[in-house]
DNA sequence: GGCTTATATAAATGATCGTTTATATCAAGA
DNA sequence: TCTTGATATAAACGATCATTTATATAAGCC
């Protein structure tokens, strides 16, 4: 596997806001199941689905305390990682879908560029 | 926009091998659509598509020079995130699917668990 | 204005992914 | 072994997304 696609891996993982909630939640410490799910307000069945993403693609482990299991980062440089990256998404001004430069209407419409009856 | 959903913003643009590759292959230079075409081997509309994307998310800017376009990195911060991220998703070993800790054959085969008949 | 090269857009398609609903495993206690 | 609380899994559904194919715009040259 190569560079590109291990970031691809990475970066698929982390472009989920409730896996990113997850992770910001948990932070240094550890969390349980129950413990996400009340903080997040989200179900039960949707919390395990992605901490067992986060889980397999090596971003948590896991820890079982009698009937309770708790999620901690496997690496805390991802923090950082996150840190620095919303710098980065931070910097741009528009969050829209669409840069204002690319959405003017169309000069061509002024033209005579019709296919027939122009 | 809250900081997780800049951070899913971000995250899912740089999801994607080939938007990885361009942004690689660019740099901390300015490259033209066709260069870009003829070092990653993708055709031209779908190169046209991804720039189209990283342009409007302001992760590049343009700039004419008479019939090209060059594209250049907007942030260059944006380079260190990705070598620290390298890091991290270097630093998982299985790059599988699953977890072998999880793929396991189930115990409760072995046991009478079975509904009916057991 | 036509012709050529460079780049962008649109429609169509197949695959992936997040969420919900329903159900199953697991540990603990009586 | 039954029950209860904690967590995991599975199926189904809708939505999003990457890619291809086909076509349109833009600039430069004659």
């Amino acid at each position: 596997m190569d560079d590109a696609h291990k970031l691809q891996h990475l970066f698929q993982t982390l472009g989920d806001v409730n896996r990113l909630k997850i992770i910001k939640f948990i932070g240094n410490k550890e969390k349980s199941v129950s413990e996400i799910v009340e903080a997040l307000g989200l179900s039960q069945p949707l919390v395990s689905h992605h901490l067992r993403i986060l889980r397999e693609r090596e971003i948590l482990h896991t820890k079982r305390n009698g009937p309770f299991i708790y999620y901690k980062l496997k690496n805390g440089k991802l923090l950082d990682a996150l840190g620095l990256s919303l710098e980065i998404a931070s910097s741009t001004k528009s969050k829209g879908r669409c840069d204002p430069m690319f959405c003017c209407p169309p000069r061509w419409r002024t033209r005579s560029h019709k296919k027939k009856g122009g």
